[in-house]
DNA sequence: GTTCAATACTGAAACGTTTCAGCTATAATT
DNA sequence: AATTATAGCTGAAACGTTTCAGTATTGAAC
């Protein structure tokens, strides 16, 4: 009935190889995992057979038969694009699967709704793992993602009581040790921009800054109307109208590169030099930084180091880890 | 033999819509593809059904049998994490992908072997179409993907008298323009800071600023030993260099905006202001320049939109729609 | 020399889809 | 009235994999 498959075009498949073995396509199957009471003889022998054909399973084969994707997708949030975390954090997943079954899939926001591809990928099981980043304390992404068993890891914290992987730079620790840098340069008065209010961030962040000031027996300026996702041009003016004060501050701490560029920008507007007016402390994830304006203070967050975390995370926590093991909270450097 | 489907878990599938509606597997497939000799009623009947069971075609089943992944993938190239390019390009293609069938994977690159990742995808049929960036006029991928009938749109020309869908920036009309701006200010000794050889671009920019270098009767200088892949430092160690000549430029175009940065330290480095002692011309895809370094020249360049016209172009290529109509020169800006 | 167990293998079914080759009414043609 | 065409539907096979339920063969145990 089936065809000898020694003509068969396309790829080799299970049948080609059991048609060079002489062997039955469950027995190729088996032996090609390891799986039991295959001898030891025909294994070699098949896997020999399956390296010289070059044989790769079809993907769509085992997953139909599985339900095994062997996709890890990473969300994507709007904005994101400019902002230089996610190409890194991508890159860095990739480091992470490269050499594994797995392959990345970019899944698409929808804009105002950041459910809606978690349950795109929920329903349509179109991923064995999920990665997403800009976690909230109370993250309905991750209570809809466990209650669906389905593996994931955040880039940032949240608060729910749930254990689930993630990977975190401390926050707190930064905006502490961003107040510290700036108190010995001799900076008083001194001001965050910080997250968007709703991410676990923003709440880290301010943690560290109030802690900070305490520390130090001073007392912050508040920016409350603004954050680092403001368009720039709107950061600047906030920073000018901040700098037009009659004690306006002489230290800001911003949570992102971008954004502190157009501070420095809105400062300077108003004849406020860097350096001798004030002093910015932000986060840098490249050598840019240093480069452009070496007057900033740069404290690095590694956001490459991330996509590489979450993703092996992620593929741990598929392979049945634990995932009360799979946290990791980076310290930023200090001193 | 087959158990009625009405207590069946998991997603809904034909069978499923089959059961519901009383008809065959078969009449259900066809009916959902507006395939023909179903009649009109039973037609809106299974739609009916479908949408309101919510159900998706299984991507697995239809991918085993058809072949048809309904997978784009975007090939990784080493270097372009920090280059802010990414994420732009991955944004536009995932805005096209957005409401199509497609799915988007990033795969990862081999170092050192360019054509790796391009085996892969075709050997294992992993994707019905390639979108790929940093072209060479003579590109053993294009060569290849076009050898084995994959669809493929490039980021970037070609020149090997092949039709293939690409987008691409006018660099050629970019670099004329710098020299145009730049001698506008008076400029008269200006030097290019271009792609690394080998890629195409590299040429069209060399023809561009030769041919403007010509229509002003400027003779320019050369940078051969460096280009805009270089380490930051590099670059700015060999812009202080140059800026220590007795005679150093006073115009430099720079074809990427992170290198331009390091021109503008390496040259302040020596001393020399800009807007003054010289200007820098360079492309942006942001508006960071603008806040920045509002005294360097810029050209806008829209990465997002090359991500979105090459996804676009790789799906009308998938759909039948000849490659010869698929290709699209953005011109800069000019004034 | 029958029974039992272990070893090493095999066939068939199933995952969800598409598609080919029918099949059955009804309508149109002669 | 018999034939044929057609519209509208259906069953079965196939894509490549995994896995369940066997089946020979061998060797040991009684």
């Amino acid at each position: 009935m089936d065809n000898s498959d020694s003509t068969s075009k396309g790829p080799p498949t299970l049948k080609t190889i059991a048609f060079m073995t002489g062997l039955g396509i469950s027995t190729v199957s088996r032996a090609l995992k390891d799986g039991p009471e295959i001898g030891a003889a025909t294994r070699a022998r098949v896997k020999l057979i399956a390296a010289q054909v070059g044989y790769r399973p079809n993907r769509a084969g085992v997953r139909l038969k599985t339900g095994k994707t062997n996709v890890i997708t990473v969300v994507l949030n709007p904005g994101d694009d400019g902002s230089g975390f996610f190409s890194n954090f991508v890159y860095g997943i990739s480091d992470a699967l490269t050499g594994t079954s797995y392959h990345l899939v970019v899944t698409p926001y929808a804009l105002g709704d950041a459910m809606a591809p978690i349950r795109y990928i929920a329903e349509t099981g179109s991923a064995d793992g999920v990665i997403m980043s800009r976690t909230q304390p109370d993250d309905p992404r991750v209570r809809y993602l466990l209650a669906h068993g389905l593996p994931f890891a955040t880039h940032g914290r949240t608060e729910m009581g749930i254990v689930h992987p993630f990977h975190d730079f401390d926050n707190e620790a930064f905006a502490f040790e961003a107040v510290s840098r700036l108190v010995a340069k001799g900076r008083r008065r001194i001001a965050l921009l910080g997250p968007p209010p709703g991410l676990t961030y923003h709440k880290h962040t301010h943690l560290g800054f109030e802690r900070g000031l305490r520390s130090w027996g001073l007392s912050g300026i508040p920016l409350s109307s603004i954050d680092i996702d403001a368009p720039l041009w709107d950061v600047r003016a906030a920073a000018r109208e901040l700098a037009a004060r009659s004690d306006p501050p002489d230290g800001i701490i911003c949570s992102a590169v971008r954004s502190s560029f157009a501070v420095a920008a809105g400062f300077a507007d108003q004849g406020l030099s860097i350096g001798r007016d004030f002093d910015i402390v932000t986060k840098h994830s490249t050598d840019l930084l240093e480069m452009l304006r070496p007057e900033i203070i740069a404290i690095a967050e590694d956001f490459r180091e991330a996509g590489r975390d979450t993703a092996s995370m992620v593929m741990a926590w598929i392979a049945g880890t634990d995932p009360a093991g799979l946290q990791r909270l980076v310290t930023p450097e200090t001193s």
